[in-house]
RNA sequence: UGGGGCGUAGCCAAGUGGUAAGGCAGCGGUUUUUGGUACCGCCAUGCGCUGGUUCGAAUCCAGCCGCCCCAG
């Protein structure tokens, strides 16, 4: 016999963990296991300090969330405990976080934080607590396949529109068998349907957006304080060698963007690569964005059979280089040169650092079969012998190079 | 101080008598549980300056100022 949680035995005996944000989804996963029986101990993460951050609208694990979290404990009449990860957060999240755009990358914090605070920490501590399972309110659906090892595997959820699989790549089958998500076969609006129907204040909360530890959205100054280095001034230079101007640090770019350079040339321009090492943005057309192959790294393999068994043909998956678009058609390889993915239609802003999320078909609730970093996107020929002799050469053409 | 050309927003630029296009940049917003993109909106009561002609002038005329080119 099993419940809503896979779990043998009756909802009574089984301690599960709810990660507690102290928004409306993780609430609601509370409340509705809660409901059901099982013996529900709440865990709210503090991550970081309680200043501007902690009051803004769209935060979480700060202030006035842990205050919410706890509330809707008690409402429940549930156990909660909020622990204090704010060094964990700042070593595993917030560090690399800078340290990546220093070095020219655009990190998805979102995930570090899933990979580590979340899926690594406290599920050791849900686990040390006796919890037999971890239930959080990400949207995203897995479901048991082996009752016997109790394997899961991961799909989009019912609700694309939330879906945030992009966020989860990372996390790897141990984990995944531990996981739950309880709202992955639920729409948005019946989750805050079933709020209003649990009386929970945070009903009507708004969702959480933007990096959580970043007020107003300047995250370049949560760099700047962290890493001076990435914040000196630099040149800007067209692809074509021409020097167009100067920034005042990389950590203001990333690959793709359009507004911020500050410089007319009649035609948009684009930030097309980062060149940490001389602090140069190296700047050019849309077209000179247009990226097929990205070589991945840190890959999180999720499929049945081994990665080493795509043959020299490829895998033909669909991928996912940002979080709201839908995947595309692409082939995955798996060779002695490690993991690289050709999309079948190019993409811009496809910057390193960024996530490269595998599905199996291009379905509303496809399987997720993991993904990688992205460690370098390839432009067009024109465009990939351009950077590498900008990158290469000691100094910029200083007048026009045709 | 011979000849020619040009001066319109931060940049580029259309407009040669009828009441200031467009692009880029910038700003604001929408979208978005990462960054970015995309999309929408705003952005010259004024056309180097001063007069004049005209019902009406960025457009025509005069003078002045500033830049550029050619020639000396």
């Amino acid at each position: 016999m099993t419940n809503s949680l896979d779990l043998p035995g009756r909802p009574e005996d089984i301690r599960v963990v709810v990660a507690m944000s102290g928004g409306v989804d993780s609430s609601v996963v509370a409340g509705l296991l809660k409901r059901e029986g099982y013996d529900v101990v709440g865990m709210t993460l503090q991550l970081y300090d309680h200043g501007e951050a902690a009051h803004r609208k769209g935060a979480c694990c700060a202030g006035q969330d842990i205050h919410d979290a706890r509330r809707v404990a008690e409402k429940l009449g549930i156990a909660h405990y909020v622990l204090d990860y704010e060094e964990r957060f700042r070593e595993a999240v917030i560090d690399p976080f800078a340290a990546s755009y220093a070095h020219g990358e655009t990190p998805v914090p979102c995930i570090a934080c899933n990979q580590t605070v979340k899926f690594a920490d406290l599920l050791e501590t849900a686990k040390s607590l006796g919890a037999a399972a971890l239930a959080t309110g990400h949207y995203v659906r897995s479901e048991l396949v082996d009752a016997r090892t109790g394997r899961r595997v991961l799909y989009r959820p019912v609700d694309a529109t939330r879906d945030q699989s992009y966020f989860l790549f990372a996390t790897t089958q141990e984990q995944l068998d531990f996981l739950r998500f309880p709202l992955g076969g639920m729409e948005k609006s019946k989750t805050r349907e079933l709020a209003r129907e649990l009386n929970l204040a945070v009903a009507e909360k708004s969702d959480s957006q933007d990096i959580c530890f970043v007020p107003q959205g300047k995250y370049s100054d949560v760099i700047a304080n962290l890493r001076p280095d990435a914040a000196e001034p630099g040149e800007i230079i067209h692809i074509d060698g021409r020097v167009l101007g100067h920034h005042e640090g990389i950590i203001h770019y990333t690959i793709g963007q359009r507004r911020g350079i500050g410089i007319a040339t009649g035609e948009p321009i684009y930030v097309v690569h980062l060149d940490y090492q001389r602090r140069r943005v190296i700047v050019g057309p849309r077209e000179a964005l247009a990226t097929r192959r990205m070589h991945l790294r840190e890959v999180n393999w999720l499929g049945d059979a081994p990665l080493s068994e795509i043959g020299p043909e490829g895998l033909a998956i669909h991928a996912r280089v940002r979080s709201a678009r839908p995947p595309a058609a692409a082939t995955l390889y798996a060779d002695e040169t490690g993991v690289y993915v050709d999309l079948a239609t190019s993409e811009t802003g496809v910057a390193p650092g960024q996530a490269c999320v595998f599905y199996a078909d291009d379905s509303q609730q496809a399987r997720v079969l993991g993904g990688g970093f992205i460690a370098r996107s390839e432009r067009e020929e024109g465009a990939e012998l351009a950077l590498a002799r900008l990158t290469q050469m000691a100094e910029p053409v200083l007048s026009s190079a045709g």
